[in-house]
DNA sequence: CCCTTAATATACCAATCGGTATATTTTTAA
DNA sequence: TTAAAAATATACCGATTGGTATATTAAGGG
């Protein structure tokens, strides 16, 4: 029971690292045992092979993600103020984020589309939870009357998500986070001048 | 003269195609040589390396890309109207550049990034490029008072090109125009409430 | 403490990688 | 028409790929 399953995690979190930075391909088993300091061994010991290695780093950042999003949201009372939370939770983790290789849910989708079905079925999974989240807390501040009721919760979540996303590879790839900076500007712009009530 | 240029031509077209589809590490050599039905020996006869031919391929996407775009904003004379146009060109294309392996500038960034430091440059040059064609617009738009004064040029710029890379990404992956047919509506929108004087 | 089993390390596999040297074909110029 | 040159095809290179079979080590129960 003990020792595999620390072994097991302790491959995960490395491999999620790799996985994010480099991306399906750039990662090889070689580099991977670099990484966690361990022989292939111990790595085909535990896992199938290297496709279920990156699903289960995919998991493990998206999980990770998604716990201190809900952490973050679930701090603020007003459905406003937890769509503003949310936006600035990425400006506050955009360092760390881009050390570690970027947002994992779009380096994901884009190395996956084209390539990877079976990651590319966990990444639409992941949008869609993730879209359906903040579309969800539109949803309830329209009921709980914090929200104008004229508000299209689905357009919002596209336009947030977009911005969001858009605004880290901006701000990743140009190695400036003014551009994620200048986008969570504005949903906090749309979130207090159009939706709140 | 003739024959080699043509080849040249023709390689980097395909292989502008095979990169932007599967990005730089899945398309191998023997790939690109049954994508574009010739040998090595033509391929480098004609490029020095596999470097040598993605960068071409990233120029030729790009410089296609903004060909179209100037084409679309220079039919326009009001500065309004070239940033809706220029929104709805996206849309236009979607389907196209969806079969196409998505947007070039996009795929190129994420494929770049953490990894292929020359591809990378080329990827940060073509996005100051195009967020400063959208800024531009937005100046010469104040400039000629069609634009009100107070719009901050950048920041419009930044939430522009995020809303539509964002938007191309989630329609592209999860196959559905929606998403970015939603952040183009959210574009229209801002130039004519926020800034169309 | 020993023996069984689980966990990890080592050594190796065919296939494929990017790239090159050379042979062959095609084009061009005289 | 033919010889030189340019362009393309073929055959091969060492290195690395993902993966496996086996050897070795570590852990746990009697």
């Amino acid at each position: 029971m003990g020792k595999a399953q620390d072994t097991k995690t302790h491959i995960i979190e490395q491999a999620a690292l790799v996985f994010n930075k480099h991306g399906y391909e750039r990662t090889s088993m070689s580099k991977l045992t670099r990484a966690i300091n361990m022989t292939k061994g111990a790595i085909y010991g535990n896992f199938k092979d290297k496709d279920e290695i990156a699903l289960s780093a995919f998991d493990h950042n998206f999980s990770k993600l998604s716990t201190d999003i809900a952490k973050t949201t679930n701090a603020k009372e007003h459905t406003c103020d937890k769509l503003v939370a949310f936006a600035q939770f990425y400006l506050n983790q955009f360092q760390k984020m881009s050390q570690d290789g970027g947002c994992p849910i779009l380096n994901a989708a884009i190395d996956s589309d084209n390539s990877h079905t079976p990651l590319k079925e966990k990444v639409c999974e992941a949008i869609d939870l993730w879209m359906g989240h903040v579309a969800g807390i539109v949803y309830d501040g329209i009921k709980k009357d914090e929200i104008h009721s004229h508000t299209k919760p689905e357009q919002f979540a596209s336009i947030f998500v977009s911005l969001i996303e858009g605004g880290v590879m901006l701000s990743k790839v140009l190695d400036n986070p003014i551009y994620l900076s200048r986008n969570v500007d504005h949903i906090i712009h749309l979130v207090n001048m159009e939706l709140r009530i």
